[in-house]
DNA sequence: CTAGTTCTAGAACGATCGTTTTACTATATA
DNA sequence: TATATAGTAAAACGATCGTTCTAGAACTAG
């Protein structure tokens, strides 16, 4: 009953995601988010209700398209490190591609982080849940490439969550620098596959 | 000749400062600056010339304020470990000292690195520059705490580039973090310090 | 074909933004 | 004390923000 949507409402908040990954909730302005979707605002909010609505879409599929297939990775791989180096390897990959000038770098809940979540309740939990999944795949992976026994011949080594915490630092701390000097952000995701070539020094990678 | 300044530059500029850190250049209006300085507009601009240009002042009084000390403390410390772990421990004291509810939390220079300096030259620059600050200050402490020979018996250590990019990388998330997750974020700054002391296991702390 | 419903185009709205202007006050110098 | 200069207060400016309103176009169901 009624006329229909004439736009696919996937690729138009895909659209809209890659223009808040680039410039940030409030720096996305409706007008551009008009010009980046092709989709005139009447039609927006009759499908969206807001911006906000538009964003929480954006965010959304963010985590479904963009970070949870990235993560898939880390708890379905072989049980060895392989899993980790891909997962670093993966995310250099795409910092290398994805800034051929100013498109959308980094990571749009990093940004978030720093940003929109300090003062919006409901983009803190996203944030803070994103944090979590990350930090629970990266242990699922680091337990699964560990060997059952101890896994370094040091006497004093780093425990399992510090190993974690160092890995999580190190995805989002390049995803943050990816904003201002993208060769350094590649070089902390090599440091953080040298850290698991030198936890786990048998891999033949 | 003429009328004096009813009011302290220095004062004005840490107000502004505070509010930039709490809510990035955007979202702090000048509203809310003449707010939280006590001043007028018209003193504002004519002091600062524009919110730009008080933005500016208020990271450079961040940069000599609340960035170099801490990291002087990495380059005049004694030829141990002392001094990364005092900084880590700073940090961390800072976190749980600043963060009341919603005050300024994480770093002004980490905010702006998602947000303002991904589009904006001039503080793409400084946040650049403070990111090599500290890559120097951390490398320079390593280097005077390590001793002389190999510092670990592990025959695949790390190199001193990658020990710098660990400790950057878990300075910097931990800002991040912080605007979202406290704990997470001390966490962050112990494992810091924890790595610091297996790096260098005989010092006395 | 008609009636009813949904989507879209575009103008208009009030609010807020950073900035500028106008008018007035206060002070240092001559 | 006169005068030039600089700082402050407050209103007003145009631009832009997200949102809503008004019309009309497109389509389905009966």
């Amino acid at each position: 009953m009624g006329r229909m949507q004439t736009f696919d409402s996937g690729v138009v908040v895909q659209a809209a995601r890659n223009l808040f990954w680039d410039k940030g909730f409030d720096g996305a302005s409706l007008a551009e988010l008009e010009a980046a979707t092709g989709v005139g605002r009447s039609s927006l909010y009759h499908a969206f209700g807001s911006k906000r609505g538009l964003f929480d879409a954006a965010v959304t599929d963010y985590l479904e398209t963009v970070i949870r297939p990235r993560l898939a990775g880390l708890r379905a791989g072989p049980r060895d490190s392989s899993a980790l180096l891909e997962y670093f390897a993966g995310l250099a990959r795409a910092t290398v591609t994805q800034a051929p000038d100013s498109a959308q770098t980094g990571c749009l809940l990093v940004n978030c982080a720093a940003g929109l979540a300090a003062h919006d309740e409901p983009t803190r939990a996203v944030v803070e849940g994103y944090r979590i999944e990350l930090t629970d795949a990266l242990r699922h992976a680091l337990e699964s490439a560990a060997a059952p026994s101890s896994s370094s011949s040091s006497s004093a080594a780093e425990s399992v969550d510090e190993r974690v915490r160092t890995l999580a630092s190190l995805s989002l701390s390049a995803m943050l620098v990816a904003r201002v000097n993208r060769d350094e952000a590649i070089a902390l995701l090599n440091t953080a596959s040298n850290q698991v070539r030198i936890w786990f020094p048998d891999a033949t990678d």
